[in-house]
DNA sequence: CTCGATTGCGGGTAGCTACACGTAACGGAC
DNA sequence: GTCCGTTACGTGTAGCTACCCGCAATCGAG
């Protein structure tokens, strides 16, 4: 009984998210990455070279958002920002630090979610997953009353 | 499928605790406070005059966050900071005004959350909550395979 | 081709979070 | 009473996130 009187769904789910965030980012440590950090480079790799506005809707975050830490793994000469044909746009892509970097990170951060998922069950853990995906889309909610 | 190569589970959670704390602090923008305000202030409500320390205990913060935190409720003169019997303590509680905000920063919180809940179900709130906890709290995982 | 609306970003400002380090106060050993 | 280890905080630094506003580029109507 860590906290009594929280039972509050956004907090219990923010302190989650914290705990998980140190521990995932403490696996990555090595690697020189954060979690976030090796998911945008992840969804940059998969989506090709997107733009700013492309990986803020993949990753659900506000551009601006994106746009300061896509500016902090450029610095880190990880990921190239080019301007794109439309010169509004830029199109990112991981640089070949930026693919090493990737590819340190991506079994250390295979173990730390396998720690967490065997901790859930495998049945725990589809559940969690489709909990959560009924929180952030209405629509797939299954709302039983 | 908003994202198809997620499936991190830190990442699902990051992003469910954003959405969900841009839905509260919305709701709670008219009491002038946002979720993790109001979820200190209670706690801070709940154990009486607890020292930073204890605070940052009870709810799973750092001690440096909860000491930033806390001085923008003193900013805006909703908790006051007395320094304790031990000259190293620092003894929290609300002002008048933050008793005010937080009785009517309450109803606008539980609406939300009564909304989400709706959307989880019951079953699937405590479902959620479990499942939660045994990430937090590795005593508390079933553990079933 | 020109003008107005839309789109894509960058910057300002603000809050939340953590780690590492330093300082002051306390408490016990002697 | 003195000294040293422990404890409670504060500060520096750094990253993640969001909202609002402004600028430049693009696109569509005429």
């Amino acid at each position: 009984m860590t906290d009594p009187g929280s039972t509050c769904l956004c907090i219990d789910l923010r302190s989650a998210a914290n705990a998980l965030t140190r521990a995932y980012d403490e696996a990555l440590a090595p690697a020189g990455l954060t979690v976030t950090q090796l998911s945008q480079m992840n969804t940059i790799r998969t989506l090709g070279a997107p733009t700013l506005g492309a990986l803020a809707e993949a990753t659900g975050l506000d551009r601006s958002t994106l746009g300061r830490n896509v500016r902090l793994l450029e610095r880190d000469g990880l990921v190239e920002i080019a301007p794109g044909k439309d010169a509004r746009t830029r199109n990112l892509r991981l640089t070949a630090k930026g693919e090493d970097a990737w590819k340190m990170a991506s079994p250390l951060w295979y173990r730390t979610q396998k720690k967490f998922i065997e901790r859930l069950g495998p049945k725990g853990h589809a559940e969690l997953e489709a909990l959560l995906a009924s929180l952030t889309n209405p629509e797939a909610a299954p709302n039983a009353a």
